[in-house]
DNA sequence: CTAGTCAGTGAACGAATGTTCACTGAAATA
DNA sequence: TATTTCAGTGAACATTCGTTCACTGACTAG
């Protein structure tokens, strides 16, 4: 909107160790903090690898409020603690930076997968627990589960792209979950591969209410992942009664 | 990407009337065309409107390619043939435009639930029926679509808010009809508002997938088409097995 | 110990952005 | 006919942007 608001000021995630270079040999042995140690100990890999880690978490942070098209390299670099040209040495643009966010994001529903495989074999109720998971997935990974549903029809191609090939990597996933389920019962793949994305499409769109939920109102977390369940429930129903035709 | 690709040029969408204003009266009346007389006649407030629509269809254009949030109002009136500060008399920001086009984009969409509604009075396959509604909205609408599905959960607040609460009138509509066809069966509201969302999760991802298909395999279309079509049914199945627990 | 690598610096560039302001001239109103 | 309204103009502004370039200095490898 109003095109004038940060200075070019390095501040914020920047470590402190950057301030105390011009310090006496027994300062530094007596007064260093824990963090600082770390920094002076770490090989120039480490600090390269840590400084890229921080520039995709502070994109991943900024995206919790505005579209990746819309985020600028000067602000993720400002917010990163680095002058814009350092972002270079580790990402050609903030395009490419967004495809890496991908398979960063795409971590939390791998574990998803895992997790529901391990509660399934286990006991009980698979719906219930799937739901569950979700649910917590969600809420413990805010940030990755909405750059992907931001990313995933956004404005940047590349991004889209990624995107779809790992949902689609996902579904197939749940497809062979379901075919080791319905084991006997005739289904073709195509049709099983249908129910999956069927059931994927249900399960993101539970994702995307979830997020929209308004912080004053957290009580409607259980109301979305009630109905999410009876969704499933209901689609598990009707593969009950389900004959493909071959 | 790169900050240095447009003059600052007025082309493109303008009335060629723009530039025949030093013109004798002779060829005025004689050689005047059909758009130009148009124009001439129209009221200020049809050319205002005029000129209002241009935005909101250059925009629906624009957002084609890129996303709201990274279409800046210069581009849309560049575009529009208008000099960026006349932008101004329309629209108080790109972020309002955005919110007027979501009632704009909707328009597809209701005419759809219209549509069906007609379909099912007079006979036959409703789902089919529906699916094949649903495909022709989306080829003959490709731009309301695309809108509607990058910027539902885009990166602008207003605009997000806007679909978010048109989307779930439509959902209630649906949920109407639901609830006629579902009479004397026992449903609970709470159910046939949790089937309505789940229908309208699968056909939102099936728009989706219509409008990322490469143009180079338009037989995608019916491959897509009709795995909705089996999703619906799958759906339905399992709802001639429901009992709302009460 | 020395030479080289390379993550991060800081100034500079040309281009684009949102917004302001005083203006013009044709259509609407009186 | 005379006056007012108002969609569209065009110059100017302060600011942000991506990208270039030569640089520094701490770490690494020989």
């Amino acid at each position: 909107m109003n095109p004038a608001q940060h200075p070019d000021v390095n501040m914020g995630a920047c470590d402190l160790g950057d301030m105390v270079t011009p310090i006496t040999p027994v300062d530094a042995r007596t007064l260093v903090s824990v963090s600082e140690a770390v920094i002076r100990t770490a090989s120039r890999a480490e600090r390269k690898e840590r400084t890229r880690q921080n520039l995709l978490d502070v994109t991943l942070k900024l995206i919790g409020k505005r579209s990746l098209a819309s985020i600028s390299l000067r602000e993720v670099a400002r917010e990163a603690g680095i002058v814009p040209t350092a972002f270079y040495r580790h990402f050609e643009s903030i395009d490419a930076l967004g495809v890496e966010l991908v398979d960063e994001s795409m971590r939390p529903l791998r574990q998803m997968i895992r997790d529901t495989r391990r509660g399934a074999t286990a006991k009980g109720d698979i719906i219930r627990g799937t739901v569950d998971i979700l649910g917590r997935q969600v809420r413990d990974n805010p940030d990755q589960f909405r750059f992907l549903s931001r990313e995933r029809y956004g404005g940047v191609t590349a991004v889209r792209r990624a995107i779809a090939t790992e949902l689609r990597l996902f579904t197939s996933e749940l497809t062979i979950d379901l075919a080791r389920m319905t084991a006997g019962y005739d289904w073709t793949s195509d049709d099983l591969e249908m129910t999956a994305d069927l059931m994927v499409s249900a399960m993101l769109a539970t994702v995307m209410e979830l997020l929209e939920i308004d912080k004053r109102h957290p009580e409607d977390e259980q109301v979305i992942l009630e109905r999410a369940e009876r969704q499933l429930r209901l689609i598990a129903l009707g593969m009950s009664v389900w004959r493909s035709a071959r």
